[in-house]
DNA sequence: TATGAATGAGTGTTCATTCAT
DNA sequence: AATGAATGAACACTCATTCAT
């Protein structure tokens, strides 16, 4: 009665359609039919591997997330330097919304969107990216070369947020005056020189209340 | 036949209403009734002062991007410096949100939702607002106090990115760990530590493509 | 708290705006607000002197019935030859159609739509009209020279539906190639022969059973 | 994804039930749930078979037309004499009308009530059935058994009007005093008297303009 | 497993009518 | 008498979901 579903080739075939149709068209103006048509499946097949339209944008959140995050975690090994780390995640992160510029949409417009998901499901994939980034800030307070005054929860949530919207901005932008990897590096040494502990540390003086 | 409708009483109430309701359950789970229960109003009336149910988001969002916009403008008159204009702008930006967390939730989360909105309807008022950043960065490079190899455009949108992440993660905490304004000052001096003009430039020798 | 409304300017203006609204657009299709704009009223006005929409256009068709029996009647009065009147009615109705049409429209096609207005109406009005072609045959049979094995209240109302299916033809006719008066009189000849007392007999030898 | 339409049990269904639904009560005053009822039928699957209420309309009056033509035509090949075409169609017209009560009342009432209809659909159909009245005169014209000074045109649709309106006389009239036979032969002995060529030709002399 | 016709609950919108001014 | 903003019942249509085949 249950499907091997995850391995089935037509559950990929459903995900991957409905990740188109969630990004040319929104969630919400996505009709079942869209995607069943998109899959080359009859509507009714789409309810064998998904309990319903909700579960199918929850599936593609996580099963991204989950390839997001472990590539990720993979590549920055291969680093110990806190700043190379950094750049390092800017460009991985821009990178695979390029090459998945559909999933990225979903995930950056569609999952934001909607308390409905945020609040119902689960957000820890979410946090674990996030995490990502914290620990690197981390890594490089630890290590002496970032600065000590700073929250990692609210800065990594920013640091998130400046890379993110670079890259919507990035899948936008019609003519690139950049390549990806430039803009990756601009954006990485301005967090870079931002967070790193100044010797005077005269600047970030001002007292955290 | 037209009613004075920017200015009524009526028109407030519903704007006010939407947002709120809108904010809570998001646009495609918000009701038209449901509106019209939260402004004490008939469901027809909304339609006296709206042309559908779109047409109340856009208001919203026309109306408040407005408001941002002259009040950030007209505090950042106050200051000369670019280091200084760019803490102010992201202490303010975050006050807005404070003030007005169901505008800025609906700006934030609804709006990009959906290519309907942002395709649909121009996005002249969200990049007057980029503008603002924009400018900023570009007095603190005429002033040679901000470093020149950066784009503008792709910069100030990750510096938005980052200051209204920051703002969505501060109005969903629960238990403020810092103030407001702390927040503003440690994203600031981020900023402002990472743009400024390297002595030796040697930082950001990196070739732009 | 009566007003005198027949009589009344304003009632004129709504009675007229109706009637062009009315066969411009259809009953079902023209708005109350539509009629009002359309006879310079306010919406709420036109319920001061009609009860609802229904009975405007009840109103319309009693009003219209009263004049267009009244005015062929009393030139009908003008002959006394069966043939001579029966031509006289068909170019009365013609001409009356012609310098009503909006009047004709709405008595033609939206009176007859709906069982709701036949039905819940008595149709008193709509007997006296035939009624009046009715009297013409009577007269001709009894004089003579009218077929006497005719069915009074079936042939009038075939005359009728001859001679309204035709006014509409003219009515929606572009290009006329013919005068109306031209047309009155092929169709009234048509019947005049087609009514008359045959001296054989023979045509129409056929029993009725 | 298309359903074999007009061949399918549920589309007869609906287009049966609608008929009479629309007979009943006219088109504005049913509703398409009334329609889905008297169908037992979900109100949904309308929508599979009909773009649209209207649709169901227009279908009506399609198929109800072609019928009609095909069965008239079919039948007046039976004769080859003019006057004996005419009984025949306007017998022919009777039966169907008698027959086929809800049809008839719908493409009788319904149809002609609304330009929306008349206009935004194209008449062709309306104007086959007319056509077939008007091959008959013309027919009888070249026999030389009609008179030549007569507008087809003109002519055929008061025919047409004769025969219509005396059909919806018939089907209203509860107590039947005639035969529909008797009746169609008492409107065929008129129209075919009054059409027929005057020996004298006295009669018709007037001058056409 | 797969299909897709059928379902029917749900909702944006219209518009005749009312009533406070 | 006149107004026209406000009302809210009514309804066409959509679409996620089911289930017989």
């Amino acid at each position: 009665m249950e499907i091997a579903k995850n391995t089935s080739e037509k559950y990929q075939k459903i995900i991957e359609a409905a990740t188109k149709v969630f990004a040319k068209k929104g969630f919400y103006n996505s009709k079942v039919a869209d995607i069943a048509a998109e899959a080359d499946v009859a509507d009714g097949t789409i309810y064998l591997y998904f309990k319903n339209k909700d579960d199918i944008l929850i599936s593609i959140f996580e099963h991204s997330m989950d390839v997001f995050i472990s590539t990720v975690k993979k590549t920055l090994e291969t680093s110990l330097d806190p700043a190379e780390k950094l750049e390092l995640f800017i460009k991985l992160h821009l990178e695979l919304v390029e090459k998945n510029p559909y999933v990225a949409q979903v995930l950056q417009i569609e999952l934001r969107q909607s308390s409905k998901f945020m609040k119902e499901y689960d957000v820890r994939k979410f946090k674990a990216y996030l995490e990502i980034i914290s620990e690197i800030i981390q890594q490089g307070q630890s290590k002496g070369v970032f600065n000590n005054n700073l929250d990692l929860h609210v800065l990594s949530r920013a640091i998130f947020g400046a890379v993110d919207e670079m890259a919507l901005e990035w899948i936008l932008l019609k003519k690139k005056k950049y390549t990806l990897e430039s803009c990756a590096k601009q954006l990485a040494n301005v967090f870079i020189n931002g967070l790193k502990k100044c010797s005077e540390g005269e600047t970030v003086k001002t007292k955290i209340a």
